[in-house]
DNA sequence: GCATCGTGATAACACGTGTAAGCATTGGTA
DNA sequence: TACCAATGCTTACACGTGTTATCACGATGC
């Protein structure tokens, strides 16, 4: 990042104006539309030809810096961390902002401290920040980011959080739920898978603890079955199922659930049968394989009422609560 | 996004020298450690404690605003448009140039217009602007860029474009290797999937173009089908396949070829002796469903590859040419 | 006793932008 | 003719930062 070159010419707005014959307050003037502003009408017709054939755009930084606001939404998130489900809830999330004028960017870094994760989305001065499931969103972060200037401090997690707006959603209640359901099934002997991908442990420990929870309530034993996302490590953990005698399975994930599936039947298991088999995320997979997926599915607080608590935070400093995460058992033929 | 609220407080570098009983160069000085600077060693540990104590955090856009660079590279891109294969990719990206000392962002906004997009993320003045599949990366985006400073402008794209650092990957190739292998194994009418979803017609339809092409050659006729990713719709599928007598289908994609394979099952329709099927992305997908799909598999530019190349072009203005994308037939049970 | 030097710190400018305040010109009115 | 108001534009400052040039001061060398 130290380099010697010369930076490449910059068309500011000043070379508009210089090219316009006006001032640069002028050419501010004209391509803000600013409205006390009074600016002839040959004028305007001038500069905005000059800005277009100099290929003239604003320089956000500069531009937020006299602000002394930016309109950048910082959305903290790895792309492959996160499943379809959540994708497609931030790619609406991210429309929605855009609607409200907002410029969304997602950030995918890896840093495990809070702290310093925080110091890190506050330098680029967002406006909001927009966590969901993100352990790092604690306490001190936000209050990091509030000490950099962002007004609207938002997360999605298990529980409040001080000093941020919290939509809670608690990922225990889905290992919780699929555990419920399993016992309902009549099922007592249960495996919980546990993704050892990097970057999902975040979901996967509380929908184990949940699952815990729920099968001490119901006098069911729970196993913990820590397994890679891939065909070999698949047909090991179904082994094991039959090892431990195991007669339910809650997959973690649709996407792990489909291979765990896949690799009981190659092995003669069957689903139900012999072993019942839950996922989450009610992806669209999870009725692509047979037999199709029992699913947990998710109800997340909807795009718009997010972006508009978000605009409303940024505006008067305040915004009613967003509702809570909820859960639902989708019964299919893998239970 | 105008509002007459106070701004919040903000915790600026003069904010720290005032606390330490210095000027605001000292603190600058201290704080980058900057070669050249001369600090005595107990102001600069008091320097230190005073930042920490008040919870200072650089102004990235005051920073880069002075620098007349920033360490931004901003990656065009909709999170849920994109398959697994590609946002592990992106994510190494990231990951790799943020070894780099770069700040990546991902910007998923949907202007169709190329110059208005490039302008959108001409705005926040990156230092590099990295394109995979977007068809917006024209050479006129690629300009509009290039004015507003951005070093690297490099895309991933079927040919190369002007003025842009391009790594060729003809995603039309996809479909012509398909199209060949389903023909060595005997197939002569063959369907092409379309997927109906936004976003990804910039995927299929060289795909499509790419399957036609091949099966001109080798004297096999094409047949494209529009799907949604739905049961409903896969199940409609299947039945015109069946009418069409066609015995052999590229699915576009691993996730639909996989759906469209759930519904040939249900159906009693036998893969692959009475329709073969060919998907593409390699994903784990293809190993869960049975039987496993063949596949297409992809050989991107490696990430460190592609983050060092972005960095010699912001150092020195060039770089060595990326390796041009490849394609290969990963033969299973499908065909 | 004066010049030289090294050390530790600061004053001042520039980056590109938005905007409040001000200045010249013109038209209308008393 | 003298004054006011409106129009059209400009001058000047602030935002937070990095860096160059400069300054004060004590120690050292002759």
């Amino acid at each position: 990042m130290s380099t010697e070159q010369s930076n490449p010419p910059q068309v500011t707005s000043a070379d508009v104006a210089r090219a316009a014959g006006v001032s640069r307050a002028t050419v501010s003037f004209v391509l803000n539309e600013t409205p006390g502003a009074r600016v002839g009408e040959t004028t305007r017709a001038r500069v905005l030809a000059v800005a277009k054939e100099l290929g003239y755009v604003p320089h956000a930084a500069a531009r937020s810096l006299r602000a002394g606001r930016s309109d950048l939404v910082v959305v903290p998130v790895s792309v492959s961390a996160i499943g379809r489900l959540f994708s497609e809830w931030i790619d609406e999330v991210e429309t929605a902002l855009g609607r409200l004028g907002y410029t969304v960017v997602l950030h995918g870094d890896r840093t495990s401290d809070p702290v310093a994760a925080a110091q890190v989305w506050a330098q680029l001065r967002p406006v909001a920040v927009v966590a969901v499931n993100d352990s790092r969103m604690t306490a001190e972060a936000g209050q990091v980011l509030t000490r950099a200037g962002v007004r609207a401090v938002v997360a999605g997690a298990a529980a409040p959080v001080a000093g941020v707006t919290t939509f809670v959603g608690d990922q225990s209640e889905i290992g919780a739920a699929a555990i419920g359901h399993l016992v309902e099934r009549g099922r007592t002997r249960i495996g919980v898978v546990m993704p050892a991908e990097r970057g999902l442990s975040a979901f996967a420990r509380p929908r184990l603890t949940g699952a815990q929870r729920a099968a001490e309530e119901h006098g069911a034993s729970v196993t913990a079955l820590p397994m890679r996302y891939t065909d070999d490590a698949a047909a090991a953990i179904a082994l094991l199922c039959r090892e431990l005698e195991l007669d339910g399975v809650f997959g973690y994930n649709d996407e792990y659930a489909a291979l765990l599936g896949a690799a009981f039947g190659d092995r003669g298991v069957a689903v139900p049968r012999d072993i019942a088999l839950v996922g989450a995320d009610d992806l669209v997979l999870g009725q692509v394989v047979r037999p199709r997926l029992t699913s947990i599915r998710y109800h997340l607080p909807s795009p718009e009422l997010l972006a508009e608590a978000v605009d409303r935070l940024v505006q008067e400093g305040s915004a009613p609560p967003l509702p809570r995460v909820w859960f639902e058992v989708v019964p299919r033929q893998s239970s």
